[in-house]
RNA sequence: CGGGGUGUGGCCCAGUUGGUCUAAGGCGUCUGGUUUGGGACCAGAAGAUCGAGAGUUCGAAUCUCUCCACCCCGACCA
C-alpha cells in the first residue's frame, strides 16, 4: 500500500464479511467497544434503526397495541419453568450472582427475551374472557451471549421490540401470528427490502414455541438473514405460568400466547442487502440524511451567493425531507461526496456559481450513480418522483438478486454446487437436517406460505429418499 | 470450546537475529497560508507508561515465562 492511498471499503467480492465491517466502520455507523461482542452504535447508525423503528412502532399502534416496560432481570428460576425454553437459552445466558455488596440468593438472568419475565404478571392480569385479548409490546434491550458476534447481526446485547400477546382461542392466536409478520414484512418493503416468508422447521422453531414464522431476507453474498419472527407459543408457556381466565361457559381455560419480535439486526440486513463496494445505499424512507447539498466555490463572492442559494432550497424543502447542507470549509467537494457515498444518502444536489447563477441544479442518485441537471422550479416535481424511483429501484435490484440466487435441486449431489439458496422437497426429518448442517453448514430456512398447501414437486426427499412433505428454502445463514 | 491472528499516540501501522528507538511513517487533530466541479497542497505544532506482570541482561518494543484483551474462521445462534 502506497504511503498515501486512501484507505478504501474491502470489496464485496474479494471479501464480503470485511466489506461489511468496513462499510459500518467507515459510514459512522457502530464501533466495537471494549465489551466483548457488544456494538457502540453511532448517532448515524442509531437514527437508521429509530427510523424503522418509528415505521414499526406506528403500525403497531395502528393496530391498537400498546407498550409497556418489565424489568431487564429475570428471577433464574422464572425462565427455568419452560424446559425447551430455558435448555434454547441456558447456553446464551448472562447472571447477575451479586449485586449490592453481596452475594444474591437468588439468581438473576438478564433477559435474553421477555417471555418468561412477563408471563407471571400476565396471570394476574388476566382472570376472565373479557381480559381477553391482551396485546403488549416492550421495546427493550437483550442480551444473548453468542459465541460469535456481529455487528447489528449478532451483538451479546441488542435494542428490539417484543410483542407478548394472549387470546381465547387458537383460532385467533394463530391469527395474528401470521398478521404481526405482514407486518413485519412490510416494515422490510418500507426499506426497500423483500422477505421470504413462512413457516420453521421443527429445530429451527423458537424455544418453547409450537409453531415459528420469518421473515427471510438474502444478503448480496447469498446467505439467509431471519430478519423478523412470529410465533405461536400455544399453551406452553400458559400452562407454566398459569396463564389462564373464566370463560363464558364458567370454566377456566389456558391463554393461547404469542410473542413476535424484530431487532436491529434489520439495519445489518439493510447494509447487506443494499450496500455496494462504495458503502451504503439507504433507501429514502429510512435514510438520515435523505439529500445532502454539497456548495461549491472559489471565492468568497462565490461562496456567499452559493451559500444564500442553497439555504433557501434547504428551506423550501426541509419540511418534506430531511436535508443538509456540508458547507464545512477546508474540505473539497470531491472529499465530500465520497464522504455522503459511502454514508449512503439517496440524493446529493452539488451546487456551483454556475447552477446558482442560472437557477440549475445538478442531482446525484447514489443508487445508479447518474447525475444530471435541473432547473431549480422543477425540484418540487422532481424530488418526490425520484425519491419513489430510488425506492422501487433499490427494491427491484433486491428482488431481482433474491430470484436470481434460488436454485431449485433435485438431490443430495447438487448441494455442493450451490452458493445462494436453493428450493427442495424435503421430509422435514431432523435428522437430515442435522446432516446436512454438518456437512454443508446450511440449514433449512423456511417453508413459504403459498408452499404450505402445495404438493412438493418432488416426491421424494433430496437428502433421504423418503416421502417429501413440501418445498423448502434452505441457505447457509448469519 | 477448537484453529489462526493481533496488541506500539484518537485511528491505520513500521520496527521484533537485543544497542544511534532519545520509537519511524500515514490518517486525523491544532496554527498559518494557498486551495475548492470527484477523496487538495505547503510550513509548523501537539499527541506514546510499546496490552499487563515477572524474569534474563551493562542495555528490552525486540529474548523467556505467566496472564489479559480483542479480531478472524469454525462449532453454537430464540
Amino acid at each position: 500500500m502506497a504511503i498515501n492511498e486512501k484507505r478504501t471499503i474491502t470489496k464485496q467480492s474479494v471479501d464480503f464479511p470485511g466489506w461489511y465491517q468496513d462499510v459500518v466502520r467507515d459510514a459512522e455507523l457502530a464501533e466495537v467497544s471494549e465489551v466483548r461482542g457488544c456494538g457502540i452504535v453511532r448517532p448515524y447508525g442509531l437514527k437508521i434503526w429509530e427510523l424503522i423503528k418509528a415505521e414499526l412502532s406506528r403500525q403497531l399502534e395502528a393496530d391498537g397495541v400498546e407498550n409497556v416496560y418489565f424489568p431487564i432481570f429475570v428471577p433464574l428460576e422464572n425462565l427455568e419453568a419452560e424446559k425447551d425454553h430455558v435448555e434454547g437459552f441456558s447456553p446464551e445466558l448472562a447472571i447477575v450472582t451479586h449485586a449490592g455488596g453481596e452475594e444474591l440468593v437468588n439468581k438473576l438472568a438478564i433477559r435474553p427475551t421477555s417471555e418468561a419475565a412477563m408471563y407471571k404478571t400476565y396471570a394476574k392480569w388476566i382472570q376472565s374472557y373479557k381480559d381477553l385479548p391482551l396485546r403488549l409490546n416492550q421495546w427493550a434491550n437483550v442480551v444473548r451471549w453468542e459465541k460469535r458476534p456481529r455487528a447489528f447481526l449478532r451483538w451479546s446485547e441488542f435494542l428490539w421490540q417484543e410483542g407478548h400477546t394472549v387470546f381465547a382461542s387458537e383460532e385467533e392466536s394463530r391469527a395474528e401470528v401470521g398478521k404481526m409478520l405482514g407486518i413485519y414484512k412490510s416494515v422490510y418493503e418500507f426499506m426497500a427490502i423483500p422477505t421470504f416468508s413462512g413457516r420453521k422447521s421443527e429445530s429451527e422453531k423458537f424455544a418453547g414455541a409450537v409453531m415459528t414464522l420469518t421473515a427471510e431476507v438474502m444478503a448480496r453474498d447469498g446467505k439467509a438473514i431471519q430478519g423478523a419472527t412470529s410465533h405461536y407459543l400455544g399453551t406452553n408457556f400458559a400452562k407454566v405460568f398459569d396463564v389462564k381466565y373464566l370463560g363464558a361457559d364458567g370454566e377456566f381455560h389456558f391463554g393461547h400466547q404469542n410473542s413476535w419480535g424484530l431487532s436491529w439486526r434489520s439495519v445489518g440486513a439493510l447494509i447487506m442487502v443494499h450496500g455496494d463496494d462504495n458503502g451504503l445505499r439507504l433507501p429514502p424512507n429510512i435514510a438520515p440524511v435523505q439529500i445532502v447539498i454539497v456548495p461549491i466555490y472559489k471565492d468568497e463572492e462565490a461562496r456567499k451567493q452559493v451559500l444564500e442559494y442553497c439555504e433557501n432550497i434547504k428551506t423550501n424543502f426541509s419540511d418534506k425531507y430531511r436535508i443538509k447542507i456540508d458547507a464545512r470549509d477546508g474540505q473539497t467537494p470531491g472529499f465530500k461526496f465520497n464522504y455522503w457515498e459511502v454514508r449512503g444518502v439517496p440524493v446529493r444536489l452539488e451546487i456551483g456559481p454556475k447552477e446558482a447563477s442560472e437557477k440549475k441544479l445538478t442531482i446525484f442518485r447514489r443508487d445508479n450513480g447518474k447525475k444530471e441537471i435541473i432547473e431549480l422550479a422543477s425540484l418540487e416535481e422532481y424530488l418526490p418522483k425520484t425519491m419513489k424511483e430510488i425506492h422501487e429501484n433499490l427494491y427491484a435490484q433486491a428482488q431481482d438478486f433474491s430470484s436470481k440466487n434460488i436454485n431449485r435441486i433435485e438431490s443430495w449431489d447438487e448441494i455442493k454446487d450451490q452458493v445462494g439458496w436453493f428450493e427442495a422437497s424435503w421430509s422435514e426429518d431432523a435428522e437430515t437436517e442435522k446432516e446436512l448442517k454438518e456437512k454443508y453448514g446450511i440449514v433449512s430456512r423456511v417453508l413459504l406460505t403459498e408452499k404450505e398447501n402445495a404438493a412438493p414437486k418432488n416426491k421424494k426427499c433430496f437428502i433421504s429418499g423418503q416421502t417429501a412433505k413440501h418445498d423448502w428454502l434452505f441457505a447457509k445463514c448469519y
